[in-house]
DNA sequence: GGTTGAACGGCACGTTACGTGCTGTTTTAT
DNA sequence: ATAAAACAGCACGTAACGTGCCGTTCAACC
């Protein structure tokens, strides 16, 4: 048996610490002595050493005491409740996540904060129902929608677009057969199929949506101004490479 | 110019609230009447949508307060710096999920849970510093360990994995040349292929690191009678294969 | 120019989750 | 006997974000 300070120099929780589980009732003694002194024994061990082990695994105590009333106790059901929430959270970190980025590659491009911008994000993970996804359903079948949402671009690819998105804003005023305006054309198709392959199917639902959408924030940064740009130079592209070909 | 109700109403933040933001001083009224009721300007409205805006994005008031102080406001460099922090915090997430996943995977296997098993991930975790690569070190090369580390088996070949080794652990009896052990031994090294390929030096340093370190938390569920019986068993398959080519 | 709704100042309290501090007394070990 | 350890009990701390309530004053509308 043990007294609450030899618990406590075995397990490196304070003594005040273990008081306050006896009193939350959530580890109680096993005896006590005539002057009531606490006593703990081998199974409080062993409970201490659970409810450490469940602390770190992010339950609460209030919860630990829940699982630990039950006997058996339902470790599994209890575990993937743990897991589901985990998973819950990692979810919101990475809209959370996504958001950031999103916002620091538009100070890349816009060398300034777009606060519309900004709203334009809450406003699309606040109302919940990822709204996002529902948008999309107007223009792709599901499968594409995971392609779309899938391309995990890496920082460098990434880079590329923004600094290619960038330049195209500084050059919104060059005519769309202009030798400028012709590379960019050509450097956007050549990031599309490198991200996408030549599935034209989906390109062109692409394409619909993002030229639909790009008014809102769905498809930042490809906005209103970028998208009608490269439309007209891509179509200039077309002609000329469909002339060469006659 | 908003009286603090009108401000309310117009951004869904209650008056009590507003009250509490001029207090501690993160949002001020532009004027104020002769009564002393506040006045709000437009500034002040761009102000309160920035608050939320940062909010959402994780920001403490705190921590907006000390941003909007600047001028002009370091955005990118706060916006980085969350962004590192919710970074950081996913990681968390990661090996707290990592480490629900694989207690729920070693109570299929043994049909109860093991609680040294998960004392010994608690403690290597703990420890920070991921205590789990320095191990990998004294086997294998800095991409070896990537290649280790990123294997990403979806929900059903998890599932067989933790399948065969619930069979191995059933069968742990049988001698190394039975039929059973033989066919458990093939399912392992088919197992092993589709995760890694034909890549024989890594499974030469992998195999290494596996049978050195399964007394420890490392390779659970590799443990050491498993990885015993497994390794006769695929011995034994060797030969009789050299004997067949002879 | 009175009624009513809004806003005021000020101070305390609430929430969640987890303890910590402090005091004065009793018990135990040596 | 003395000192270290444990006791009971009650308040307080932390951190981040507010909320509640009260009695008084102001502003708007008919």
């Amino acid at each position: 048996m043990y007294t609450i300070g030899q618990l406590s120099k075995k397990t490196g929780v304070t003594v005040r610490t273990l008081d306050y589980y006896d009193e939350i009732g959530l580890l109680k003694p096993a005896a006590a002595t005539e002057g009531g002194h606490r006593l703990y024994g081998d199974q409080e061990v062993m409970r201490l050493e659970q409810i450490l082990a469940l602390k770190y695994l992010g339950f609460s105590l209030e919860k630990i005491q829940l699982i630990l009333r039950e006997s058996p106790p339902s470790w599994e059901a209890a575990l993937t409740e743990q897991l589901l929430m985990v998973e819950e959270e990692k979810k919101r970190l990475d809209d959370l996540h996504r958001s950031l980025q999103g916002i620091l590659y538009s100070i890349q491009i816009e060398k300034q904060v777009n606060w519309p911008l900004i709203f334009g994000v809450m406003h699309m993970f606040q109302q919940g129902e990822r709204e996002a996804i529902k948008v999309l359903d107007r223009y792709m079948s599901r499968e594409q929608q995971d392609k779309m949402l899938s391309v995990n671009m890496d920082q460098h690819k990434m880079d590329q677009w923004v600094a290619l998105i960038y330049e195209i804003r500084e050059n919104l005023h060059e005519s769309p057969d202009s030798p400028i305006a012709q590379q960019l054309a050509a450097r956007w198709m050549e990031g599309v199929y490198e991200m996408f392959g030549q599935d034209d199917e989906f390109l062109s639902s692409a394409w619909n949506a993002i030229t639909e959408e790009s008014d809102g924030v769905m498809f930042y940064p490809m906005t209103r101004d970028v998208v009608d740009f490269i439309t007209e130079a891509i179509k200039v592209k077309e002609k000329k490479a469909g002339e060469a070909n006659a």
